[in-house]
DNA sequence: GTAGATGCAAAGGTTTTGCACGTAT
DNA sequence: ATACGTGCAAAACCTTTGCATCTAC
């Protein structure tokens, strides 16, 4: 099954339609090794034949994000903007270099177990974990 | 020394004047128990005899935090929003509940020795470390 | 055919900025 | 005296929304 049959599928069983807009978007960001924004997606699509306008962009980050398709993250100098990347199983984190702007992803099993131990011990539900890191790259001065 | 006087220290010390804008927002992010976002101070300040603008808020936020004496923290439903509190030595983190909106401290060691590790393993230089988690407190459904 | 999706433009909310005036140093 | 800080209003910026049209099902 090629990669956009998998998207269908995908859309259909989250009870989505299956357009052109929000294929272009899942195809940028499976492709993309860096994390977008609406705004970074939005310009992508447009020279694409068939666009998508930036609302129709939010929205769909909005519907895409709601059926766990893609996922959210606040990345970025200062952490300020919402990135968007393709939902993975794999917990993974994020390490955003000050400088030269590249998002490492990496995984930390002692974050997942931090995570669970949290929960038990405070007594919480923990619906949603940010985790993310800036700093200076091994290139840029680490 | 009093309170105010640390504050005003601490001010010319970051080379920045002393007014009393700038003294009441150190004033009262030092007195929150919460994390207040910009607006927040606004429509607190405003009901003093000397309050400040909008603007002057969002600027003095911005040198303050540059200075180090306050902190920034994405926080809120959603993670949106930019809340600030005094800066302290101890790195804490914070879980937001999503019903009552109360934001609780922790320390966690583990994270420390995660940072270190991360720091020589991947060899980054960490300069800010965000994590913040969101869900049901143990009032609300914990 | 109909519910859902889109494009456009307008509105909403938050943060920044230009400029004239005020004030800490 | 002067550089820095402030208030006001306007602008910039990002995101959402209303509405008419279009389209996947």
């Amino acid at each position: 099954m090629t990669a956009e049959d998998q998207m269908k599928e995908a859309l259909r069983a989250a009870g989505l339609r299956v357009t052109d807009q929000r294929l272009a978007i899942l195809h940028l960001l499976n492709s993309s090794a860096v994390h977008l924004t609406a705004e970074d997606l939005h310009r992508q699509i447009q020279k694409q034949r068939k666009g998508a306008s930036l609302a129709t962009v939010y929205r769909n980050l909005a519907k895409l994000s709601q059926a766990d398709l893609v996922e959210p993250h606040y990345l970025g100098p200062g952490h300020e903007k919402e990135h968007f990347e393709m939902a993975v199983d794999q917990a993974h984190f994020h390490f955003v270099c000050r400088r030269c702007g590249q998002v490492y992803e990496f995984q930390a099993d002692a974050l997942e177990r931090l995570r669970a131990e949290l929960a038990r011990r405070k007594d919480w539900i923990l619906e949603e974990t940010c985790m993310c890191f800036e700093g200076l790259c091994h290139r840029c001065g680490g």
